[in-house]
DNA sequence: ATCCTTGATTGATATATGTCAATGGTCAAA
DNA sequence: TTTGACCATTGACATATATCAATCAAGGAT
């Protein structure tokens, strides 16, 4: 959909599918989030230099709406409810960033990739046999580790009976199990 | 000043001297930012919960002010011009923290004490020779790293003529290869 | 001066994690 | 059916990093 470093002018707004945005470091990407129906997609460049700061593509077939960022920043200078509104958001967006980071630079691979699948199926699929339509690559991005370590945790979850996985259909079967590695690290 | 988790009611500004916000993990820290005259202290709680996101304490003698947050509510809804810059330093702030990430997930340790240092130097004290007024734990809480760790990649930079330390006085012979190292991560 | 506390440093060791290479499965195109 | 491309999986191995324990240096208080 774009490419970090391109400029921006809008501000985009998934209407159907599931897109992806993440950053792309040194060799590897990490996924910041994933968008779904309806969510805003707004990056920190739209204020400072009209640039995006991350990538975005699309993970399944995604449709989605372009608002100007002009017309947006004229309402966040007119309305202020809309803008207090809009600063929630990032504000719940940062705290999210927030406990990610915790997540990725505190947690061993057990606990984040945990923390991936939670964030899946509560936030993303919001279903516990849940469908992923994203990639094991992207699940490693997700948790800031390889793909082949990402795997690997999969598969002792699912020795452990926490976790069963039927071709791209996951369902947590120990969820307070899996609470407890994504707690103890 | 404050513990993550108590209930915010002001926002704080740092009048001198020099303070650390950090998240308190998993048994560890992690410092997000260094605060100096004359900078505010906004944390992500004030337009949700009112509770405090991260905790802040001084590390060198340190007066702040403090303005009451509905003050501050009160003048984004009114005067348009400061939400926009309000936004701004967020974005800011955001768009610092997404280098923070990456660093920290996708550098290994040189990179990343290369990273603080430079921190240090251009944001922080802003001089070259610089005094550390900041604990070798906070180094490595700044890096996402032991303090062992730091203070060997600390002792490595300074054999190969990167860096000079004397007692607390640090300075950065060649900031050429320290960008290179910070480069390749 | 001596003690005591705190932070800095060093070494030895364990372990978490990445890398590389090989194999297998699946699906679509030819 | 066969081929090829792509993704998932597995194993062997190298290495980055944390942990633990010990030592050392510098002040402050008694």
């Amino acid at each position: 959909m774009f490419k970090q470093g391109t400029p921006s002018s809008h501000f985009i707004c998934v209407t159907s599918g599931l897109t992806k945005i993440y950053i792309e470091g040194y060799g590897k990407n990490l996924i910041l989030a994933l968008v779904k129906p309806v969510d805003y997609i707004f990056g920190p460049g739209v204020y400072l230099d009209n640039k995006h700061y991350y990538s975005a593509s699309a993970v399944e077939d995604t449709t989605a709406c372009l608002v100007d960022t002009s017309i947006f920043k004229k309402l966040i200078r007119s309305n202020p409810d809309f803008a207090e509104d809009f600063i929630k958001r990032t504000s719940a967006q940062t705290l999210f960033n927030f406990e990610q980071v915790i997540s990725l630079t505190q947690k061993q691979m057990h606990g984040r990739i945990a923390d991936a699948l939670f964030y899946l199926s509560e936030k993303i699929y919001c279903t516990n046999p849940f469908n992923m339509t994203i990639s094991r690559q992207d699940l490693a991005d997700i948790s800031g580790m390889s793909k082949e370590s990402a795997i690997r945790i999969l598969k002792e979850f699912k020795e452990e009976g926490i976790l069963t996985v039927d071709g791209n259909i996951f369902e947590i079967l120990n969820i307070k199990q899996l609470k407890q590695i994504s707690e103890t690290g």
